[in-house]
DNA sequence: ACCCAATGTTAGTAACAGCTAACATTATAG
DNA sequence: CTATAATGTTAGCTGTTACTAACATTGGGT
């Protein structure tokens, strides 16, 4: 952690602090103590507060690429879920902190939530015509936005328990809670 | 909105304010204002902010009742299983700003997260002896703890969701995606 | 050995936070 | 009408915050 350059080991500190307290409970001294390193050279390299948060936020946002998962598809709807399932909690473990962020702050970034929504929009709508497709193939017949948007809905809100609820509710894994509902939610909407 | 009495008026503002921005993000000066009151108003009722914190928490955790809800249930999955979704989706939305308070504030109040936690726990360990029972009965066949699991964490997850990424992701509305994720609950674990 | 860029240190500012004290105003009840 | 309690007003204290200025220190490249 100490071999990283100054900004980094900055912006660092800034992810962590800010996901945990959000962004006016956090004192650029504390970012700096964090940092390991003095509160002028975090001015030097980001002007202000309010850019550090911009900047740590852009630098840690990341966006997955769902494109290639839905061409890789075998039209196998409990394989298909449980690598679509997967491939969305991976996501949501890579950008915990950034999420945390969201969760904690209000409209401080306008670009903020327009990048956030950026990925689960295009995650739903891959999905919808997913559900749409295997309707077709006579395979399921519910409603493919409703599927979509509850399918998204229960893996978001696993997550989010199992985030941020884990000293105080459940007990059981992640991964196994995951398991066992993509293949309940295979057999209740297959015909 | 103005014929309550101070406290309350106070107290209500707090609320609002606190599950907005978090704790150390609000004044005294706007939750006066926010309560239509006087500063020093606040610090005469209510001592200092932290002490301020702690009533609204106290006066606003919502405790309901599972133990007569399961008392009422009638041993078929999908009317159960609604009744209980509904039952914690009223409780949940009955206590949006304290769990919001919950989410914007780290370790202020260490009874804070022992309440919140009881009745999810309580509601858990109901759920997971019905799904046993229902096992016993032949109905049901996976683990009853997984289900139980899973079940709230997908309830919370719908919720969850729709309250805090509103403006950001899905336009369907809860309760159709409730209804529906009941729906295929049951189907999928039914013998 | 020297330069220069990056860092640290210290001191300080202006704004604002939580909070208090003292006094003025209102309202209500006897 | 008056006494009393609840509120408002103002002014200010004390600490902290974001942020700046000025100078000191370090350390790698030439």
């Amino acid at each position: 952690m100490c071999n990283l350059n100054t900004e980094d080991k900055i912006l660092n500190a800034s992810l962590v602090l800010f996901s945990q307290k959000g962004f006016n409970a956090v004192t650029t001294k504390e970012i700096a103590k964090e940092a390991g390193v003095s509160e002028m050279t975090l001015f030097r390299h980001f002007e202000n507060k309010h850019n550090l948060f911009e900047k740590a936020f852009d630098k840690f946002v990341f966006s997955p690429k769902f494109l290639a998962l839905f061409e890789s598809l075998e039209w196998d709807l409990e394989r298909d879920l449980t690598k679509i399932c997967s491939s969305y909690q991976d996501t949501l473990y890579k950008n915990q902190k950034i999420i945390l962020m969201h969760f904690k702050n209000e409209e401080l970034n306008p670009q903020f939530d327009a990048t956030l929504s950026k990925f689960p929009n295009e995650l739903r709508n891959l999905l919808s015509d997913y559900f749409a497709e295997m309707g077709n193939r006579g395979i399921i017949q519910e409603n493919p936005k409703v599927l979509a948007n509850n399918f998204l809905a229960t893996n978001f809100g696993l997550f989010i328990t199992f985030l941020v609820m884990n000293n105080l509710t459940f007990e059981t894994d992640i991964v196994a809670c995951i398991s066992s509902y993509v293949k309940i939610f295979v057999k209740g909407i297959t015909c």
